[in-house]
DNA sequence: AAGTAATATTGCAATATTACTTTTTTAAAA
DNA sequence: TTTTAAAAAAGTAATATTGCAATATTACTT
């Protein structure tokens, strides 16, 4: 890629593109809504379920994480998924004050 | 990136990917949040002001652009972009859309 | 026709992403 | 202790993305 230069741009831009990331691949919006549907499930679980295998899977719930928007309990060597209600509606929010920043730009200057 | 498998996920979650894909990127956040900001501005100017090149820049846009949510005027061979209002408004509420529904399978199952 | 300004295209280098197979780790169960 | 399972890690291949320099195109001016 050339050196991705996030520098350049400012903090709340990165943020916005980091949340978006996360959701910019169809795997990781199957998982994240097949994790909601059910009450906590495991990665293997996941996997079969979007199609795509073990470490495949693994990958994209790493991707997902660096949102913390999962929670998991430990059965043995067993991790149950669930979504973090609260992480999951600030990432909502974080998305919709982009739009409404954009949205009342062009209000402004009208 | 190997293939990307998109055929196993589902029209709607491609298309909530697709959404995300444009924001994920700051470049393109800033391209977004300038040109709303603008009346109407220059290929030129929001390379300038987003301090990436003037052939990136045209990229960006270009990946903006597969939700065609940029309107544009000739002025001879003088682009002036400004946000299309109804295709931006279209983006939010299917982003949305994910977000209440991921929300929604959380509470059916509790 | 020549010059100028704005944007697009091309080609390339650097890096990131997606996906798989194989291997390793981990913790429970037999 | 050995076996079993689930998940992570390591390694690898294929493809996508980001960024720029160089060049081409387009349309207006002079």
């Amino acid at each position: 890629m050339g050196i991705s230069k996030t520098h350049i741009h400012s903090q709340k831009q990165n943020e916005y593109a980091a949340v978006a990331k996360v959701l910019a691949h169809p795997a990781r919006i199957a998982i994240l809504m097949y994790v909601a549907s059910s009450k906590g499930c495991l990665c293997k679980d996941i996997a079969e379920h979007i199609k795509l295998s073990q470490p495949t899977t693994t990958q994209h719930l790493q991707a997902i994480q660096k949102l913390k928007v999962l929670d998991y309990d430990f059965v043995g060597a067993t991790m149950y998924y669930r979504i973090n209600k609260l992480v999951f509606s600030e990432m909502k929010q974080n998305l919709l004050s982009f739009f409404e920043t954009v949205e009342r730009k062009g209000v402004v200057l009208e």
